[in-house]
DNA sequence: TCGCGGACATAACATAGGTTATTTCGGGGT
DNA sequence: ACCCCGAAATAACCTATGTTATGTCCGCGA
């Protein structure tokens, strides 16, 4: 089964404009489409893979597992990203790829990369390029780990969702579907379920937002950036790419 | 001035084969070399660079602040790493460069690395994954803010540096300079000072390891990394990258 | 309609880790 | 030989966060 690339072309675009020759390369991409159930594991730690994932629908996260149980979530993805890129040059994994919601995946053979990228040069500092913000998050995120305490932890990750998701279309006013458990966000942001619950209701008492049935509903923007001491430069995102 | 980046070679080669006229391109590329004192400032936050640094000796590491005193040190570069690489592809340094130790720094123009990969091709893969590699260890340390108590994470960047460290040539039989302070030490690891001493005595105890006046010598290799869940696949370092 | 399970909430308690302060040690300069 | 200063060590105390346990709410399937 083949498909659209569609949303990889919106999200690239958001960033840096591409050639219609480029746009058309991409768009083209042989793709095989998957739609996938929540929670159901897509790659893991040890695999080689020979293609990498687009994701179409849906959000999928990456986590590593340490001490058999405790779990380290260690990325979000987003219609249009490819959480596995790095795959492309790094052949064995050393981390899973899962999805989180139901989603629908694009896979895609690293050949097709390599010759897209071999006829349309750019493409190449654009893909690096995706890798790079990856990193940067990375980093962005043991900065929250390492130094933030959990209320400031939890403002921060909201604000990072929802700028991200705003870029590509996905934000509505000033609300975005985030789909994550408490239980999901303390392992992301390294707490336990319980203390996240606690953080959770001591930035309630704020009103900054509204976080219920996987809605995250902004009240004051400026607010939750305070809390969370958010800076969107690290997204990279040219604009500045702040909002509500 | 112009110098040599012998070093950079050495690196890259420790993972992949490089053809004869890519290593030349490598060694010649146009290097202005400043040598600077310990704790120095080289590139800041917000600044944004139009060269890399490439560490020919001693060591540097990115961090960033938070909330004005507060530091998150992200990484720790030893000779033949490219810190900034990034900024090649992402125009504004979302955090800053500085030396740990004194060191001897090549600083190379962004032009010359675009022609140097221009000329040869595969060199762009080589630095890409170079990239990719910097990001398995934020993910790895994000493992490690997150779910690792204290003196697993302190043993587990004992043994990372180990590895690292021995595939450059630079661990001489069971040791290597490690030139870090607990306060830095800290720093990297999200901790305080005074919880890294307690938990460096504790680990003491254990007779893994001998760490001081920036000199760690590993006793006991395999205790060391059961002590701190130590797998070295994230290294990407082909082999298996593990010895003492 | 009932009953079940997942997510959320809350309470009581345990502990890893942070903070502040003081002391010791050791090397480099005068 | 003496002084200084940065790093390390240690102690007393505080707090953020983890753990275990239990209860509530609500949607969904039988």
């Amino acid at each position: 089964m083949s498909g659209d690339a569609g949303p990889l072309v919106r999200k690239l675009e958001s960033i840096v404009e591409l050639a219609p020759e480029e746009r058309e390369g991409l768009r083209t991409l042989p793709l095989t489409i998957r739609d996938l159930r929540p929670q159901q594991d897509i790659v893991h730690e040890g695999d080689r893979p020979t293609q990498s994932c687009l994701v179409l629908e849906g959000f999928a996260l990456r986590y590593k597992l340490v001490g058999g149980h405790r779990r380290q979530i260690l990325a979000f993805h987003i219609p249009g990203e490819i959480p596995d890129l790095q795959s492309l040059h790094l052949k064995t994994m050393d981390h899973s790829l899962a999805t989180l919601t139901a989603a629908r995946i694009g896979f895609i053979q690293h050949r097709a990369l390599h010759d897209l990228m071999a006829r349309h040069p750019r493409l190449t500092g654009v893909f690096w390029r995706e890798t790079l913000i990856d990193a940067a998050i990375f980093r962005e995120w043991m900065v929250g780990l390492g130094r933030r305490r959990a209320p400031a932890r939890i403002a921060h990750f909201f604000c990072e969702m929802f700028v991200r998701l705003d870029a590509i279309g996905l934000a509505k006013d000033r609300v975005i579907r985030l789909p994550v458990t408490q239980e999901e966000l303390g392992d992301a942001l390294g707490l336990s379920a319980v203390h996240t619950n606690r953080s959770l209701q001591e930035l309630r008492s704020q009103n900054l937002f509204t976080f219920e049935g996987g809605r995250l509903v902004i009240n004051d923007w400026e607010g939750l950036k305070r809390a969370a001491d958010f800076d969107p430069l690290y997204l990279h995102q040219g604009s500045g790419g702040d909002a509500p």
